[in-house]
DNA sequence: AAATTGCTCCTGTTTTTCCATGATTTTTTA
DNA sequence: TAAAAAATCATGGAAAAACAGGAGCAATTT
């Protein structure tokens, strides 16, 4: 019984890529492809492949989200990550919502064909540049911060001040500086500047 | 005469599904693929293609830089851009460095077919995406900066004070002053978080 | 030759941030 | 439900940034 891949991608050209690195490929049969999550979704009801290409940055929801739709729905189709960036919370959102795998867009016919046999095997296979991107990832600390800190952060990097913040929500201007203080000090930052730029690089903003 | 077609891009499924897209179009010959600028540049010593499919992005320089040495050196050949994004800057860039279009990943068959036909007739082609991307960038200001404010800006995004950049590069602390101030001015924003914010979005940073 | 631009520097004043420290109340979670 | 975490508020002081306004000098453009 060939393996079934199904794609979801918003790239024609990714699309039309795959399919031309998978056509004569033995064991593999291409049942279709999606352009965004919902008919993603929609397909699934009717059909079940065993390996979901998936792409990160979808039209109407991100691949993160999908794939946790996917996985809890139908805990056992592997999901490989598909992308043209190594970002490092990606990737690790990716895994960490049940992804099998990652792969880049810049994939040989070769790496794909091999990611999809090890994820059938039930292991992980992430490619060389998204192995490094993790480990770079646990090097670089990514703050666990509040609900309130990320608001706080959110409006301190619109250019508010901490009495406009205040104002906003409802809350003393000490209040706003005590989670301005917390924001930098779990960031491990020294002032205002780096504190953006370091959340704006992890895509927290 | 056929129209002779060059990739440059350095994903594989890219050039796959450019070359599956492309591969029964009468009238079009596809004469081969460089994933990176040195190769291009190689290659056009021993060939000469009507168009040229370039990635904005490059391992060894960005496209941008490489259509600008391309037009310069060949300019009878026509340039269109090509990239998952459809971000302002970029798009903007490659048209003032010679490009004659702009497409996104996701175009179709019959797009890429088309804009390949309209540069060849002289004319410009931006996908809706692309054209519409310019047009917000027209909207938006994207305010032009001096050799030194960029250093500046580079500095303070880093995190450092007025004083520690005026250590670093030599020059008193009240002209660092003067030129953040300036930047402020330029980027219309009221303080540095917004500074930071703003630039970052420019991809000046 | 005149005007413009970029870079440099200055004096002040006001506002905001940064830092330390401590404490109370509310919400989450084990 | 008890313990932990989060959110709230406060005081006070030092450091940095923001704001205003002016000015000299060199290189370039008109």
């Amino acid at each position: 019984m060939d393996t079934k891949i199904f794609i979801v991608d918003d790239h024609y050209m990714i699309i039309e890529g795959i399919r031309s690195l998978l056509q004569n490929q033995s064991g593999i049969e291409w049942i279709g492809h999606a352009m965004n999550a919902t008919s993603c979704m929609a397909f699934l009801e009717q059909h079940e492949p065993d390996v979901i290409l998936m792409d990160i940055s979808l039209p109407d929801r991100t691949g993160i989200d999908l794939c946790l739709d996917v996985k809890t729905k139908y805990p056992s189709i592997h999901v490989i990550g598909l992308s043209t960036f190594n970002q490092h919370s990606f990737i690790q959102k990716m895994l960490d919502n049940g992804a099998s795998g990652y792969i880049l867009k810049n994939a040989t016919h070769e790496e794909l064909v091999f990611a999809i046999k090890t994820v059938l095997n039930g292991k992980k296979y992430l490619s060389l540049e998204a192995e490094l991107a993790v480990q770079q990832n646990e090097n670089s600390i990514i703050p666990v911060i509040t609900r309130r800190e990320k608001e706080v952060l959110l409006l301190i990097a619109e250019g508010m001040t901490n009495n406009e913040i205040a104002l906003k929500l409802f809350i003393s201007t000490t209040t706003v500086d005590t989670h301005r203080k917390n924001l930098l000090n779990k960031f491990e930052v020294k002032n205002t500047a780096s504190l953006v730029r370091v959340a704006t690089k992890n895509q927290l903003i």
